[in-house]
DNA sequence: TAAAAGTACTTTGATATCCAAAGTTAAATA
DNA sequence: TATTTAACTTTGGATATCAAAGTACTTTTA
């Protein structure tokens, strides 16, 4: 039994952060209001959790105008993609152990 | 893009607890003692984590005397064992979503 | 036989997290 | 000018986390 869960992250073991992270891995950038959408949160929720995201460097934020209309798109940046994909090893060495 | 987390576990966002399950599932039954020295947390961490999942029906707990010493065995239930697969469902169906 | 040690807790208390709801700001539109 | 939309921030209450200390029972050791 081995049992290595350092890869595991606190950061990602929210339901709603990981989600984002997964849509940033998979998508260059995501919006806030399609996120609000995808996730079903408040967006006070999805707002305080993407600052964490931030503030923990996996994301960036860029504001402009879309249509006129204040946009605020979010990337993951490098870290924040390695984070996920180390998470998710930690996460898959679980599932081996059971099956493996 | 799907995003479906309904199998998603709140109780299985914890790591000690997660990782319990993930013991109990390989493991016909595990002891205190050694989930303690296999988790590295404190008793009182161990305790409350086990109690909390025993609560939900997921675990059963067993006490005895081994070697006339006292020894608790935790085994999961078929409740627990459906709830740690569909968890794991849930976080393969966000890795799949990034890799399918 | 009294003290120490081991097992498996429970309790305490301090901190951290979560999250809905309400409030805020600024621009656009009616 | 009032309303709406986007994207927050703030507030406050509930819940979770976790180390440390305390407890109960039993066995082992001095």
């Amino acid at each position: 039994m081995s049992l290595d869960l350092s890869l595991y992250d606190k950061v990602l073991e929210n339901r709603v952060r990981l989600q984002i992270m997964s849509i940033l891995v998979a998508n260059e950038h995501y919006d806030f209001n399609s996120l609000k959408e995808l996730l079903d949160v408040t967006d006070g929720n999805l707002a305080s959790n993407l600052k964490s995201l931030e503030k923990e460097g996996y994301i960036t934020v860029e504001k402009s105008f879309v249509d006129r209309k204040p946009n605020t798109k979010y990337r993951r940046t490098e870290k924040g993609k390695k984070s996920f994909e180390n998470h998710l090893a930690a996460l898959e060495n679980l599932i081996k152990q059971q099956y493996g």
